[in-house]
DNA sequence: TTGCTTGATTGACATTTATCAAGCAAATGG
DNA sequence: CCATTTGCTTGATAAATGTCAATCAAGCAA
C-alpha cells in the first residue's frame, strides 16, 4: 500500500490509537483499489467481506425495496463505511456505488474482527465510532418523522452553510440524489427550493446563496438534537 | 439490589461475559427504582447521567420538535436503553417515559465508561450491542423511506405474528402509539387497518387475526433486510 | 347506576407529496 | 458546429396523508 494511503487511514479516529503492530497487520491484509464512477461496490444482502475506507472520491449508500430505492448517505474521504456489518459478520443492509472515480482501501472483515478481539484500543475506538453512527441515524429518523420535506431541505441548507462556513456554497450532491436523501422526489425538491426563496434562499444551478439567514433560520428551526452531527 | 434484579441484569448480553468483579462494581453503584405510569424519566437534550435498564414494565422512547412529537421505540424487559449517549457522554437524543408501572436499574454513566475502559469483555459486548442498535435504526429508516404507511403497518403485523408465533395476537401498543411509531396519525392508522381487511386482516379492538397469511404477505412483501431485527 | 373521561373511529375537507408529461438548458460527443 | 443526452423544472393531475369535528364505545369514578 502506498505510504500516503497508509498514513491517511492511520489518521482516522478508528485507527489512530491502535498499536503499531496491530495496525500494520490490518494493513498488510488490505487491498487498495481504484474504481470508475457509477460502479456498484456492494449489494445489500451480500455477506460483508470487507470493511471499506474511502480515500478519495465519493460513495453513495442506498437501499432498495419493491422496485423503489432511496439514497441513505454519501460517504466522503477519509471515512469508513459498513463497520457494523463487518463487526457482526452480518449481511450488508445498504448497497454502495461510486459517485465519482474513487480510491478505496478494503480490509477483510475477518481481520477487522480479529483485531477487535486482540486490541482493546481498537475495540474502544469502534465503540465510539458505532455510537456516533447510531446517533447520526437516530437524528436522521427524527428529521424524517418530525419535519415536512421543505423543512428538511431548509435545515439541510443550514447544515451545509455551517460546513462551508459561508452563506454561499455549492451543493455537494446532484439535486436528484439530494431529493432522494431527503426523502422526496426531484420534482418536489425543485418546488421546495422555490418555496424557500421567500425565506431568503437563492438557487442558481448548484450554487446556493442564503440572503436572509435570520428568516431562513426562523423557518427551519434547526435543533442540535437533529442537526448537529458532531454531538 | 435484590438478587432477582441482579441476576436478570447479569443475563443480558451486555453483561453476561463481564468479569464478576467488574459487574459487581457496576451494580454496587447502581440504583433500583420503581416508577408509576406516564412518568417522564428522561428529557432529550439533558446530559446522560445514567444507563437505564428496564427490569419490568414498558418504556417509550420519543422525540419532539417544534410542537410535534413522535414515538421512536418501545423498550421492554429486560433491556438497556440510551447506551450510546452514556458511552459518548453526550446529551440524550430521545426522551423516555413509562407506559406502565415500571422497575428500572440505573447505572451512573461514568461507571459505565469506567467499566468500558477497564473491561475488554465489556467493551466487546458494547460493540456488538451498538452494532445491533445501529442496524435496527437503519432498518427503520428503510421502512420509513421505502414504504407507504399501509405497507409499514402490514409488515409490522407480520413481524408481530412472528414474535407471537401465532396468526392471532394482541397489539402490544395502544393504537395511537403504534400510529406514531409507524409515522402516521391515529386516523390514518384506523383507515390503514380498514384497507388491510381486503388482504385478510381482522381487527377487533386490540386483537388481530390474520385470516389470509399468503395474501397479506403478497401485499406486504416483507424483507429480512428491513424486517428481521435479529440479523 | 350515571356521568365522565379517554381512545378509537368516521366523514368531510385541506395539505402534502407523488406521478406523468412536456419543455428547457447545460453538458457531451461526434 | 450540431445533435443528443441528461438532469432539472414546470404544469396538470392524482394519490397519500393530515386536520378538524363529531360520534361512538369502553373503562373508570362518584
Amino acid at each position: 500500500m502506498p505510504d500516503s494511503d497508509y498514513s491517511e487511514v492511520r489518521k482516522l479516529h478508528l485507527f489512530s490509537q491502535m498499536e503499531d503492530a496491530q495496525f500494520g497487520a490490518l494493513m498488510r491484509g488490505a487491498y487498495v483499489q481504484n474504481f470508475p464512477p457509477q460502479i456498484e461496490l456492494i449489494t445489500e444482502g451480500d455477506p460483508s467481506d470487507f470493511l471499506h475506507i474511502v480515500v478519495s472520491g465519493a460513495i453513495e449508500l442506498f437501499s432498495s425495496w419493491n422496485g423503489r430505492d432511496t439514497s441513505m448517505a454519501t460517504v466522503r474521504p477519509v471515512s469508513t463505511f459498513i463497520l457494523a456489518a463487518s463487526i457482526k459478520d452480518a449481511a450488508y443492509l445498504m448497497s454502495a456505488r461510486t459517485l465519482e472515480k474513487s480510491r478505496l482501501v478494503l480490509i477483510p472483515s475477518q481481520d477487522v474482527r480479529a483485531a477487535f478481539e486482540e486490541s482493546s484500543s481498537f475495540a474502544k475506538a469502534i465503540v465510539l465510532e458505532l455510537a456516533q453512527c447510531y446517533r447520526s441515524v437516530v437524528k436522521n429518523t427524527k428529521d424524517l418523522k418530525l419535519r415536512t420535506s421543505r423543512e428538511r431541505l431548509a435545515n439541510y441548507l443550514l447544515r451545509q452553510k455551517e460546513r462551508s462556513g459561508s452563506l454561499a456554497f455549492d451543493l455537494a450532491l446532484e439535486k436528484r440524489r439530494l431529493a432522494s436523501f431527503l426523502g422526496m422526489t426531484p420534482e418536489n425538491l425543485s418546488r421546495s427550493f422555490k418555496g424557500l426563496e421567500a425565506y431568503g434562499v437563492k438557487v442558481t444551478g448548484n450554487h446556493i446563496v442564503i440572503t436572509d439567514l435570520d428568516d431562513l433560520t426562523r423557518f427551519a428551526k434547526p435543533n442540535p438534537l437533529i442537526d448537529d452531527f458532531s454531538v
